[in-house]
DNA sequence: AGCGAAATCTTTACAGTGTAAAAATAGCGA
DNA sequence: TCGCTATTTTTACACTGTAAAGATTTCGCT
């Protein structure tokens, strides 16, 4: 049993995972390179090696975040194309940002990431290619991700700026304007349910 | 004609121009208060004293943002209901986030920010009035902020999730999967035009 | 008009940050 | 065992936000 040997071992790994704590604990703005450091009981210089700067130890932290955000996704059922799995993938996907909302919020903070970094941008392009699947399941299609209609575009982009919309808003806290005003004991849940029930057409239309 | 008098006048005023154009030019990463000291000419210490701290700066800033997205938002038509305004105002909301990236973003980086500063609460609060009042008309009838029914919330809470989900994602660079595999030209107005167009049901249905 | 008080701005200082470079240590193959 | 490389620490620097003290101007009151 060592206690503190000069080579720690599998440090990247413990750096993610003290980073993980760093950001539940401490939130977004506490999630520094230091405290990161301090967390996992090395030097403040040690993620430097193997994480080259800030930006790449945050892109690989965010690679994770889409990883377990796929594999909630997935979780919460085949993309049959249902609408009872389409909503109970879109409550999972507000369920896991609630759940994780420092995480989810740094996969979308493109400024502090670095796009380019293989583990983000393909775990990035996994949950997209999957959100690709659902959208076209619940048209009874095949989308094809290399070359896409307009009208297969503008049906991806409803499903993902509605629900990424309302995750932001409701984890900026700016739904509780409409949260408060309404019966008392509606939940998030509750008004993201009664969303994406009724059909909508031009906004507010 | 002074040159450098100590007391600057209307610095208030000037250091939020500053923080402005710094935030155009340098994006938020760079706006912080020494930069918006220094693109004003004064010491770095001088913001303290008219905003408090740095939040208070951000916020103050804000509000002006909301100030300016309000009526850049009456500008392009009143609230009439009628589809065709519906559609214009959401070009103008998006084209707003678009003119100006920088100060959209700040507008919902809540951990940034000081909500309960005056300025900032009464322009968002403006603005939010402004959006339950449009998706009002646009179903012909009045809604109340006090109280409102789940349908109600829900009409604006689509909107609303619609058209700042795709802001944030097409700001994000999020969106460019998506309209580099549409036909060669498709801008993101074109998108937007399209996802308004049809309706839509449970996610992706 | 003049004088004290308040407002405004600068200077100085401190703890914290990211990053770079050099030094120290450990493991590993020959 | 020796040298090489990977890993980690130490040191240093420029930058940040904030607090406190000093300097300067303006304002209010008599």
């Amino acid at each position: 049993m060592k206690d503190a040997p000069y080579h720690h071992g599998a440090l990247r790994d413990a750096l993610l995972e003290a980073a993980e704590r760093v950001l539940e604990r401490d939130g977004l703005p506490g999630l520094t390179l230091r405290a990161v450091a301090r967390e996992a009981g090395v030097s403040h210089a040690a993620p430097t090696h193997h994480f080259g700067d800030l930006a790449g130890l945050l892109s690989e932290l965010a690679a994770i975040g889409f990883q377990q955000f796929h594999a909630a996704m997935t979780q919460a059922g085949a993309a049959d194309g249902s609408p009872e799995t389409g909503m109970a993938r879109a409550k999972a996907y507000v369920g896991y940002a609630q759940a994780h909302p420092g995480l989810y919020g740094l996969m979308f903070r493109t400024e502090r990431l670095d796009m380019k970094r293989p583990a983000l941008d393909q775990a990035a392009s996994a949950s997209f290619t999957e959100l690709v699947g659902a959208v076209g399941a619940s048209r009874h299609e095949q989308i094809s991700e290399q070359a896409m209609s307009l009208d297969q575009a503008a049906a991806i982009a409803r499903a993902w700026c509605l629900i990424h919309g309302f995750t932001m808003l409701l984890l900026d806290g700016r739904l509780s304007n409409i949260l408060r005003r309404l019966p008392a004991g509606t939940d998030a849940e509750t008004l993201l349910d009664a969303m994406l029930r009724a059909p909508v057409g031009r906004p507010g239309a």
